[in-house]
DNA sequence: CTAATATATGAGCGTGCGCTCATATATTAA
DNA sequence: TTAATATATGAGCGCACGCTCATATATTAG
């Protein structure tokens, strides 16, 4: 109680400032807080993680994907759209086939790290 | 073509184990992916993200990440709520404030990793 | 060529979620 | 007590997203 400013009408002036300053924080810009939630968001959706986790032990088509999942290949495709514009997997076409392959090591090893997290929790 | 098993009604029967072995795979459950999504996705939104990034400063009450954030209190109060029940934060009340801080510091290496990686690209 | 296979993709549906608004509860001030 | 402050929370809206279905394109077989 008694803090240096609790007015809270003077909401957006000199209080941000007093606020940072509180705790030398480098507050994260709203720009770089969307990339960050972005890159999560990535990672969010079961289907992606098990793609994800598929190809992590080699290249698989859409039809091998398909079955490793059992899913449809509309949806695996769908998702694999995702995760191409993301720039998580590339792919290789061979006759009528399209190799995926991870592209992204660094998501990876969130991937892994988070795993970990969960299987010791 | 002429695949071991094309026929598309024969889907979980021994394509699952062939495709398996082809890559040593250990896939992952159903269940391990959704967890692995869930963490995930508790750091898939920019809010959320911001709200992490000014608890990495110290503990801060409801008011002051409104104001840090330029958020209503209203609208913070609900992304607390779902990170508490999520356990990432834990809250104590001192008067009519209620103080929140980090409370898994798992989570943030993820979200350390994650902003390096970010900066990084 | 036609037919079958492999993949991609638009439309539509249902659901989940983040925000606003209104309201409820708790604590302190006067 | 009443009033103001601090936070929580239910309802509702709008939007994003994951799936299904239908369709389109590409490649190979016959």
């Amino acid at each position: 109680m008694t803090d240096v400013l609790v007015g809270q009408e003077a909401t957006c002036e000199v209080d941000d400032l007093e606020g940072c300053r509180d705790q030398e924080l480098e507050m994260l810009d709203e720009a770089t807080a969307s990339r960050l939630a972005s890159t999560f968001s990535v990672l969010s959706d079961p289907t992606r993680v098990r793609i994800i986790s598929a190809l992590a032990g080699g290249e698989l088509c859409v039809h091998e994907l398909a079955e490793a999942l059992d899913m449809t290949h509309s949806a695996v495709s769908h998702q694999l759209a995702t995760l191409r514009e993301m720039r998580l997997v590339a792919h290789t076409k061979q006759g009528r086939h399209v190799y995926y392959a991870l592209d992204d090591d660094h998501i990876y090893d969130l991937f892994q790290q988070c795993l970990a997290h969960v299987r010791h929790a």
